[in-house]
DNA sequence: GTCATATATTAGCAATCACTTATATTAGCC
DNA sequence: GGCTAATATAAGTGATTGCTAATATATGAC
C-alpha cells in the first residue's frame, strides 16, 4: 500500500480538530461525531498501531526503537506511522537522521488509555 | 459477504471472555491484551456498527428499529450484526419472528460510551 | 565526494471488507 | 395449506487493507 493511496483513502482523511462543544447529545444521530469515531477507531485497530500508540503514550519515540519493540520490518512500522499521521493522530519531529513521534490528538491518548484500562483490567 | 465466510475470519473471532486480573503492567507487550482491543476496535470501526452499539446501549432493539434509525438495508444491518454477535459483543433474543438484540460484553458497553464522551464532549 | 545509517516511499499481491441483489427461513394469520 | 412480515443467508463484485521486497531520500562521518 503505497502512502500516496492512503492518503487518499476515504476512511484515513485528517481526523477533524477537536471542537469546543457544550452540547450533550448523544452520539447516535450526530453523523459527523460517528464519522470522527469511525475514523479513529480504524485507524487503532491494529495490534502494530495499538502497540504504537501505547509506547507513545508515554512520551516521544523514535521509529527505530518503535520497530524494535514491535518486531516487524522497518518498512511496515513506518507506513503504520504514516496513517496514524495522516488521521492527525501523531506528530512527527527530525532531529539529524532520526524521527521522533508523538501523540498529537489528546482525544487518541484518552482513547488509548481507557483501551489499555478495559482490556487489561484496572 | 457471507456471514459463514465471515465467521471464518481472523479478524472476527469471538472476543475471549473478560478475565480476572490483578496486574497492572501496561498494556504493550501483553500480545493477548493487545489483540482482543484490535479485535475490538475493528468490529467496532464502521459508522453502523458504531450506531448499533449506541443505539443497544440504552437497552435491547429490534432489527427493524436499528434498520429504520440507521438507514440503510435490512440485509446490510443483519450482516453488520452477525459481525457483532460472531465478536461476542452483542446477544440475540428471539420473540416470534423478531430478534432482539442486546449488550452482551460489558467491556464493549464501557468503551462505546466512553468514545462517545470523547468524541461528543463531556 | 563516498559511505553508512535512519527513515520514507513505491509497487504489487493476497486477503478481507462492505455493499447490493436475490433468495431462504421462520412464525403468525386467515 | 397459502400469505405476509421479520429476519437471515448466500453469491458476487469493487474497494480497501496489510504485507514484503525493492528502492529512494536525507543526514552525518570520513
Amino acid at each position: 500500500m503505497s502512502i500516496a493511496k492512503s492518503i487518499k483513502r476515504k476512511s484515513i482523511k485528517p481526523l477533524p480538530v477537536e471542537k469546543e462543544t457544550t452540547d450533550i447529545f448523544a452520539l447516535i444521530g450526530r453523523e459527523e461525531n460517528i464519522e470522527q469515531a469511525a475514523i479513529a477507531m480504524q485507524a487503532m485497530s491494529h495490534p502494530a498501531r495499538i502497540k504504537i500508540l501505547c509506547m507513545l503514550s508515554s512520551g516521544e519515540q523514535m521509529v527505530q526503537d518503535l520497530t524494535d519493540a514491535i518486531g516487524t520490518s522497518q518498512s511496515n512500522i513506518s507506513q503504520h506511522l504514516g496513517i496514524l499521521k495522516a488521521c492527525g493522530m501523531i506528530a512527527s519531529r527530525k532531529e539529524a537522521t532520526r524521527t521522533y513521534y508523538s501523540i498529537e490528538d489528546q482525544r487518541i491518548l484518552k482513547m488509548i488509555t481507557l483501551t489499555r484500562d478495559i482490556f487489561c483490567g484496572p
